[in-house]
DNA sequence: GATAAAATGAAACTCAGTTTCAAATTGGTA
DNA sequence: TACCAATTTGAAACTGAGTTTCATTTTATC
């Protein structure tokens, strides 16, 4: 078993230090720019893009698809953490970004396995509708 | 109670026209501008999104989010097809597109509605994963 | 220190979608 | 029919996320 990690740059492990800071949020790629370039420690585009790209091969790294506007979030994945079974839902008139975490919506999951052959990525899915909030209005 | 549907313009009518003939498919907003110029009958870019937007709007047409790169894609409502009851599954790997239609997971609405107070929209929904063929590679 | 493989970054590009604004079309109304 | 305001059109320029190119730099290894 070969590791193939390729090398390891200055750049790289600053982008995943901030993300690791930063792993109760979700950050965009232009954030991670803004940041080293507000700090003056600017990192070139294509580099954030092509190490998000490779982290998230490697499994460092989640991503969310979460706006149709707006770039991709991505979070640093703790090896201790275990929230990886709740799903996304966004309101489609505020904009809001809510948490599920439930047991029901969870076994989903192995229903759709089960039954239609198909291994969900909690991820990448995002559950779209109203919100309490803006369905009272 | 007035009707503002504004102007009825010749471009509205063959853009309504064009997804009617082909409710059965997921078209893009550039595979309308592409079929109106083979045709020798171009419609401006701008003239085809606006429409779009409009469309959506008065509830003629839905929209589905699918791709990270493509467009999005529109379809016409037939008010005869119930069909609003599917989800979309698409595949992380191939990229192939699947309906779902499930009792068993349209029942997951009432119960992030009840439980969670979230009304989910179906058509915007998608639920990424890994499908069978690409589980068994 | 020499070397090959891999990573960087500035700049130019892609592509879906939006904005701008002058010109054209629409649906009244005199 | 002629006129007019409101609305729609479309070419062109723009936006913004993400990609590609390629000369230069960095890394790990010998």
């Amino acid at each position: 078993m070969e590791k193939k990690l390729g090398y390891k740059t200055k750049q790289r492990e600053c982008i995943i230090e901030f993300l690791k800071e930063n792993n109760d949020k979700h950050i965009t790629a232009d954030e991670i720019i803004e940041h080293f370039k507000s700090i003056g420690n600017p990192i070139g585009k294509s580099t954030v893009y092509r190490c998000l790209d490779k982290l998230l091969a490697e499994n460092v790294v989640r991503k969310y698809v979460i706006s149709e506007r707006d770039g991709s979030c991505f979070q640093y994945i703790d090896k201790h953490d275990e929230c990886i079974n709740h799903y996304h839902m966004k309101c489609n008139k505020c904009g809001k970004l809510y948490h599920l975490e439930c047991d029901e919506v969870n076994e989903l999951q192995n229903h759709i396995l089960k039954h239609h052959n198909f291994k969900i990525d909690i991820c990448k899915t995002v559950l779209y509708g109203l919100c309490e909030d803006c369905m009272n209005k």
